[in-house]
RNA sequence: GUGGAUGUAGCUCAGUCGGUAGAGCGCUUGACUGUGGAUCAAGUGGCCGUGGGUUCAAAUCCCAUCAUCCACCCCA
């Protein structure tokens, strides 16, 4: 039996890293114009640091950590998402210390233990973006709108904003209260599961998708009816810098966020295309967290994407994504004598920055022209006994299918110029 | 952790009532001694996921196991 890639883990192509890429350059650089600039923390971490900051209650924790014991008897794990390290960054390296607003955004894998399925996968890409320093509702907004702009620019369609404030330590223990004493009238109705949770953790019946349980959500008490004065307060002001901003949203009371570390505004993108898990990115505020992991207080709100579903989303709504061809020039090799002449003709168009491939094992022309047809080569330049006598080499168009013969010492630099007016074409 | 579906050629799949395998695409070659995409022809290619059982005989029936996919839970 041949050897696989663990479970939930994948290899990315060649014939899909010019998505990715293309995906990361435009993370790149919208998050940069709002300010953003990139962050890389460490795959793994103290256990610790989650089982604080994401909560030792929830999912994450309970059941999907990949953790283990090191060497040095610590207990690791591979990070399953990417807010608790970044704020621990921020701390141990003192970054808020003199900084008003502190702003970076982060690409890489995160790791659940789950089981797979259409956009889960065990290994997975988050890109996220985090802002330090601020309660004001204005970075809320304005980190939706980054995020709002990141997908618009990608093309991705049928994109709902999905909005709502989960209070704060002032008001929300008093709703968490009144849910509790709500659903302890309801208990015959509730599934299994919400049955088991409705002590512990109550808010997450909310979100339940069992026909029973939205049955009794919908006469449940409502969280906006439980905020206090500052926390309606900030929400509104959320509200209106979004219309300001001309940004869409729907109030959506079921936005609960599985982490425990979230207050405040919390949010969901959804689009088209994905199945079951259409979520693709969420955040919200998350102004406790930096206690919570033993720093100074420090307000933050955040969101992660997640790549994986992204690129799902792009696939199914056929979104054209830019691309180059890997060679621009197919060098075709004709004959023993030709091959040295090639490699030197190939290492001056490379040496000028064109993209160039050849003939490495003589076979016929006919092949070698199908080969650059299939590589998408933009010109092929021949090498034959022929061309070596003359000191000229055959270049044909594939495009036109025009051939010219054009002198060894022309061919680099007229190659270079022939790819730059292709490509600005 | 729970449920459902599926494992046959590099890929997508067919394979009837059990008689040890087929198509399309791809790839190679030729038609066209040095010219791609189109067409035609030939060729290449499979321990039928793995292990066991039933049978004269198993891709096919039975059991187990592994893997993949989808869904639940939860999330991205």
């Amino acid at each position: 039996m041949q050897i696989q890639s663990p479970k939930g883990t994948r290899d990315i192509l060649p014939s899909e890293v010019q998505t990715w890429q293309w995906v990361e350059r435009v993370a790149q650089s919208v998050f940069g114009t709002y300010g953003y600039q990139e962050i890389r923390t460490p795959i793994f971490e103290s256990t610790d640091l989650f089982v604080r900051g994401v909560g030792d209650t929830t999912d994450i924790v309970e059941k999907e950590m990949y953790t283990f014991t090191d060497r040095g008897n610590r207990s690791i794990s591979l990070r399953p998402e990417g807010t608790a390290s970044v704020v621990r960054a921020m701390l141990q390296n003192r970054l808020m210390d003199g900084a008003s607003v502190l702003k970076f955004y982060y690409i890489g894998q995160m790791f659940r233990y789950d089981r797979p399925q259409a956009g889960r996968y065990r290994e997975f890409w988050q890109i996220g973006i985090e802002a330090f320093g601020a309660d004001s509702p204005a970075i809320d907004a304005e980190i939706i709108a980054a995020g709002y702009q990141f997908f618009s620019t990608l093309g991705v369609k049928d994109l709902t904003l999905h909005l709502n404030s989960i209070g704060d330590p002032a008001c929300r223990p008093k709703y968490v209260e009144a849910l509790k004493a709500y659903a302890k009238t309801h208990l015959d109705e509730l599934c299994g599961k919400c049955y088991a949770r409705h002590e512990r953790n109550p808010m997450r019946i909310l979100d339940c998708k069992e026909s029973g349980c939205r049955a009794v959500v919908a006469n449940a008490p409502r969280l906006s009816d439980y905020l206090c004065d500052p926390c309606r307060e900030n929400f509104d002001t959320v509200k209106n810098y979004l219309d300001t901003l001309e940004i869409d949203y729907h109030e959506d009371p079921y936005v609960v966020r599985g982490l425990d570390y979230y207050s405040r505004t919390a949010f969901e993108f959804t689009a088209g295309g994905l199945g079951a898990q259409n979520a693709i990115g969420g955040g919200g505020r998350y102004d406790y967290l930096a206690e919570e992991i033993g720093g100074a207080p420090t307000p933050g709100i955040g969101f992660a994407l997640g790549m994986d579903r992204i690129m799902i989303a792009l696939e199914a709504q056929n979104v054209t994504v830019p691309t180059a061809s890997p060679v621009d020039v197919y060098l075709a090799v004709l004959g023993d004598a030709a091959m040295p002449v090639a490699m030197k003709l190939a290492q001056q168009l490379r040496e000028n920055g064109v993209k160039t491939d050849l003939e490495y094992k003589g076979r016929g022309l006919r092949a070698q022209m199908r080969t650059a047809n299939k590589l998408n080569a933009r010109y092929v330049v021949m090498i034959g006994e022929d061309e070596i006598g003359n000191e000229a080499a055959t270049v044909r168009d594939m495009g036109s299918g025009d051939q010219q013969l054009i002198a060894f010492a022309q061919l680099p630099e007229t190659m270079r110029e022939k790819v730059d007016n292709y490509i600005s074409r």
